[in-house]
DNA sequence: ATGAAAGCGCTAACAA
DNA sequence: TTGTTAGCGCTTTCAT
């Protein structure tokens, strides 16, 4: 450890008299080298704390130990966790986790695919939006998209149709019968889901559903949208995600309403301030945290296709309608 | 694009009609190859789609071209935004980023110094608490630590006295006399900063300052314990981070107290979600978009240290007292 | 069960 | 200005 010069494979080798195919021998195949050359071979490893040169062994071998995550906000916390997930995985899988942080700009991915092509075994893209063209930038590199359904590639999907039927029957259950929903991005496949969710809840459960865009599914272009939401008579918002139920609250609290007196407010992911907000969100929470279990185990198995199911958390922003 | 194998500078060197070594130098020492040839090769490049390996190329020179970032918690956006800077600041020095979640675990930090420290050109780490073991296991890595001054190591400090002097002058001139600050974690070099500074601006001021201890630096041991801050009849909080004041508003609210009328409450960091709650959180921020583009171009530089300074942002979560 | 030798893709002297 | 050569640290046949 306090050598300035990193011990080699070679290095162990002397010091353990045996050569260098041994070393490597011991280190990837155990069971193929004697059981008291194996030891001293240990040994000579501990002792000069010897750790194997990735890079070297990636160009024999082809393989990286790396997987790249491409996300376009690292700073959102629903994205944040996602690579969290991720990451813990990859820790145990021995692999390294490259982080590319697009800023949300979609050319990034395709520069990032491109020059990463070589550095990763495999890539874990969260791109809510279309990315048409950094697909071939992927070329032969395994990847599995996060909630979004990709032809010829792996993906996770978050799916929320159920806690959507549930937060439907939550609302009635309080006596709501007119509900707004905030809708996602255009081409995020999450936005499509859940409106396709809260429609159809809509129609089995007899709630009357008013579609609306806020433009970007962000707080401030929410907050601007309230006095709408507030003139078109629902008693109940429904947005696309958590900071956008934050902004609704924010423009109710302007306008001199409040949650869930005057109105009943629900959300999408579950992001940690949810929790501590007032009044605390209610929320579909999205299971996160399983996703690198899930995804990583994908890389390279082909496109197949998983599903992890959100479910609906109450808590105090929604009310019996007055 | 297409190819199934990559092309190595074997095939660009062919397809120019050159020696690999020539195509080695119009990608590293442009100057030192003729004009014609160099185009003829950035052609080759550019058709067969040509990214250099690095892992062959480090093999050679040493350098990995990968920096590590170390931090506590990912999905803290404190943390995060600190990563974001750093990952959009090695992006334009043509570095990836390998992302490390220690989970708030220093033995992790300490194992991830050990793997990585062949596959790092330097480390970055953001870990407030204290990490003496790890010191050994960076090796002669070049490594540079945020809001902790380590000796012989680099480091980039957020200080926050002088918008902690503005936050106890912006509180006087309210007309509060007596706040209360919750302290950070023992062993942060933040909360001894902070408390340092709350000390000294409460004697120039005039404020009387009660220090108090939470525990941990959690929205929920915070809301626990209000009830204490309010018997201490203080008319003011200035807590260690965003996260923390927003437990303090929330425990209020569980007291039938609200904020600022009762009492004024500010934070630390300046987190998104500070602007998006109710009251927006006066508080005061740290410039982490920086801290990427100071701290890269310091590893290697020796044991330097720089200061970033944070400002006071005045919300809604401060008033008059009454 | 172990050693010898070749080679992954690239760069860095050194020659020419 | 360009080519030749050697070799970074490791794994992997192929011998032994």
């Amino acid at each position: 450890m306090e050598r300035g010069q990193r011990a080699t494979i070679l290095d162990v080798a002397a010091r353990a008299g045996v050569h260098a195919a041994t070393v490597s021998r011991t280190i990837n195949v155990p069971d193929k080298v004697a059981p008291d050359t194996r030891l001293r071979v240990e040994a000579a490893i501990r002792d000069l704390g010897f750790v194997p040169n990735r890079a070297a062994r990636g160009l024999i071998t082809g393989r990286t130990g790396n997987v790249a995550v491409i996300v376009p906000d690292i700073t959102n916390p629903h994205f944040a966790s996602l690579v969290r997930s991720v990451e813990r995985s990859a820790r145990q899988s021995d692999l390294q986790v490259l982080l590319v942080d697009t800023g949300e700009h979609p050319d990034e991915e395709v520069r990032a695919a491109e020059s990463l092509s070589r550095e990763v075994d495999g890539f874990i893209v969260v791109s809510p939006r279309r990315l048409h063209r950094s697909l071939g930038a992927l070329g032969s590199i395994p990847a599995v998209f996060v909630n979004r359904p990709v032809p010829e590639h792996a993906s996770v999907l978050l799916r929320t149709a159920p806690a959507v039927t549930d937060a439907l029957a939550h609302l009635s259950d309080l006596g709501h019968t007119h509900l707004a929903y905030l809708g996602g991005p255009a081409g995020s496949w999450a936005a499509g889901e859940r409106r396709t969710a809260v429609r159809h809840s809509g129609r089995t459960s007899g709630m009357q559903v008013l579609e609306l865009d806020v433009g970007e599914p962000t707080f401030e272009a929410t907050t601007v949208a309230v006095p709408d939401i507030v003139a078109s008579g629902v008693s109940a918002v429904l947005a696309f995600n958590d900071q956008m139920a934050l902004g609704v609250i924010a423009g109710l609290r302007t306008l001199g309403l409040s949650v869930p007196e005057d109105i009943s407010v629900v959300g999408f992911d579950d992001v940690p301030m949810a929790a501590m907000v007032a009044p605390p969100l209610t929320t579909i929470s999205l299971p996160t945290a399983e996703v690198g279990a899930v995804a990583l185990p994908m890389l390279g198995e082909g496109p197949a296709r998983r599903e992890l199911f959100g479910e609906l958390v109450v808590r105090h922003s929604t009310a019996r309608v007055r």
